[in-house]
DNA sequence: TTGTAAGCGTTATCAA
DNA sequence: TTGATAACGCTTACAA
């Protein structure tokens, strides 16, 4: 891996040689003519209009955006600071959010924070300058330095994935706190009492806090013991990891009837051990996982898990941006709207009590 | 999902106030020693550099990446465009090349084709507009236009996992033939002699197809039948789909040994087919997948697959395009490069013989 | 070491 | 409906 500091400085040949004004004077008409022609619903003669565009098939003209963006201060970007995508969550997350943007001409800018607010802050100072439109994060803690920076940015900011206690802007998202409650309800009315929590360690301000706290507000409220946690490691808990914590889970806390995991891939992990140990699954324990993954309803057990659409969170920030960008003409400060996604717990075989 | 064609002509606020002059002004120099301050290998004086980076901090000064880029004639930009990234594959290979080259300050813009040449096209035309200095493209079937438009570009162009027979310019990928070959001529190894394959429909000029064919080259090798083959539906194949084609695959060949499946999901999918049927894997029938996801290794029992490895192709990728923009200040017309991942097939529980 | 002037390729603005 | 001109914010090239 490169760790130049100084910037490529290599190239000096133009990326694309034909410009505006080239197509311009082959057409016979001014720039701005040109400039007019390529936009749709500008007041150009129809002839003039088609005389312009077969010119630049013609030439095989490529408009220069970034040209065009620094001319018109808008500079066709959206920001958009996921985790990973090696998590079908924000994988289709970044997917659903791509899907709605594109057609109104708005280019995502990727980011991955790795599940790191020092990534995150770093990261939005770098996106920063390429002045996108809006800038859209997943919620897991941030940085003081990166709110005064979004601060100071003077565009709309979007958290998706949770409802944060001390929101920067607008919110896509759910509570993860709430929906790990809701959860860990459905464990107790399945009739399990001695249930465990496994989550990752050090994860103050993250959402996998919030539904380590939605299990415990779950258990205290039904007057059980909330003490079986175990914190397995930084995130994301791999399948492997899963599993590894599981064991680690089950011999601190043999007599455990169930098991909430802070994600699926974790659940399958713990699965595979009990498969592998012949753990008859949910007889000798029960497992839940967080997210509906595929792999949590094509298991065998399938798992039971939460249900979420990270597509809808993608697709309502993108509709929301729209939204945002089409009102800002209305030089009114518009209030932060707060986007609410819906989850469910999805029971499946993995914890019916037979 | 919204169908716009004109662009999004609303906001005309600056997304941020001060400009370089301004800094420039504060700091009492001119414009041009505030840029050569922001560039580290520059010649500036110590003292003036300080001072300068010391009223940046002040002012909260960002930089305008797009107007510099305009200026210098180089974006900073690399387009690359995968599938999709709700594939762990390419979902690694996007973080491992965005590893390699925003350390050098090159920034990603992502494009999915969703596995379909016309959305290459597409995206290709649209991406060119930014100006990248580089595009990668995930080999898949390239339409004769979207070679035509890479032609014209004049940029370096890197295609990923796959050796084309028909290069459009530098590579980094292996052979899925030769790849598919191997495995199956392991599962023959193995004394399995009725195989079947899994792929995918109408997949000429893909990965899938090459699998398929070194399939086929390796049962007609060995003497075997290579009839057993199922196509179906577009890629990609989930689990799910993965499981529902094995049911039809074996109520067209009950008396297959040993199936091979165009990726590991698929593969996964029709574990979970055996599973549920108590059918036991591999007594019953063997499974083999492609890939080496995380899942084929965490499955019980373990699937057999083919290692690739996905962040080691993006950070090639990455790697081959700081070579080249370092390299191309040397005038010399650069040969095209071809950089081999090596693959191997690994046998677990899934395909051994006991 | 620092500054001046001239673009980079487009769009906004206003005039014709 | 079209065009001329001045930005947009920065870097290149050259001069001091």
């Amino acid at each position: 891996m490169s760790t130049m500091t100084v910037p490529l400085n290599s190239i000096k040949k133009p990326l694309a040689t034909t410009r505006m004004a080239d197509v311009a004077r082959q057409a016979g008409v001014s720039v701005m003519t040109v400039s007019r022609a390529l936009k749709p619903g500008t007041n150009v003669a129809p002839g003039t209009r088609e005389r312009v565009l077969q010119t630049v098939r013609e030439m095989g003209y490529v408009p220069d955006l970034l040209a065009g963006g620094l001319s018109s201060k808008r500079s066709g970007f959206v920001s958009l600071l996921v985790p990973s995508v090696n998590n079908p969550h924000f994988a289709e997350t970044v997917m659903g959010m791509k899907r709605v943007l594109e057609p109104a001409g708005l280019q995502v800018l990727l980011g991955f924070t790795n599940y790191q607010a020092h990534e995150e802050e770093r990261l939005i100072e770098w996106m920063l300058k390429r002045r996108p439109q809006a800038l859209v994060l997943t919620y897991d803690g941030h940085s003081e330095r990166a709110r005064q920076l979004l601060a100071g940015a003077g565009i709309p900011v979007i958290e998706l994935w949770e409802k944060p206690s001390r929101p920067i802007g607008h919110v896509v998202g759910f509570s993860n706190r709430d929906a790990a409650c809701d959860m860990t309800r459905a464990l107790i009315g399945q009739g399990y009492q001695k249930i465990a929590y496994i989550g990752e360690a050090d994860d103050h301000g993250t959402r996998g806090d919030q539904r380590r706290k939605g299990f415990t507000d779950a258990m205290k409220a039904a007057g059980l013991d909330d003490s079986r946690q175990l914190a397995y490691g930084a995130p994301p808990i791999s399948m492997a990891r899963g599993r590894a914590a599981f064991e680690q889970l089950m011999t601190l806390y043999p007599d455990t009837q169930a098991v909430l995991c802070v994600s699926d891939p974790c659940a399958f992990g713990a699965l595979t051990f009990c498969l592998e140990h012949h753990w008859p699954v949910p007889e000798r324990v029960a497992i839940a996982g967080f997210g509906a993954f595929e792999i949590s309803a094509c298991s065998v057990p399938a798992i039971s898990t939460l249900s979420v659409n990270g597509a809808e969170v993608g697709e309502k920030a993108g509709q929301l941006i729209l939204d945002l960008l089409e009102t800002s003409r209305l030089a009114s400060p518009l209030p932060f709207r707060t986007i609410d996604i819906l989850t469910q717990p999805i029971l499946r075989a993995s914890t019916t009590r037979t």
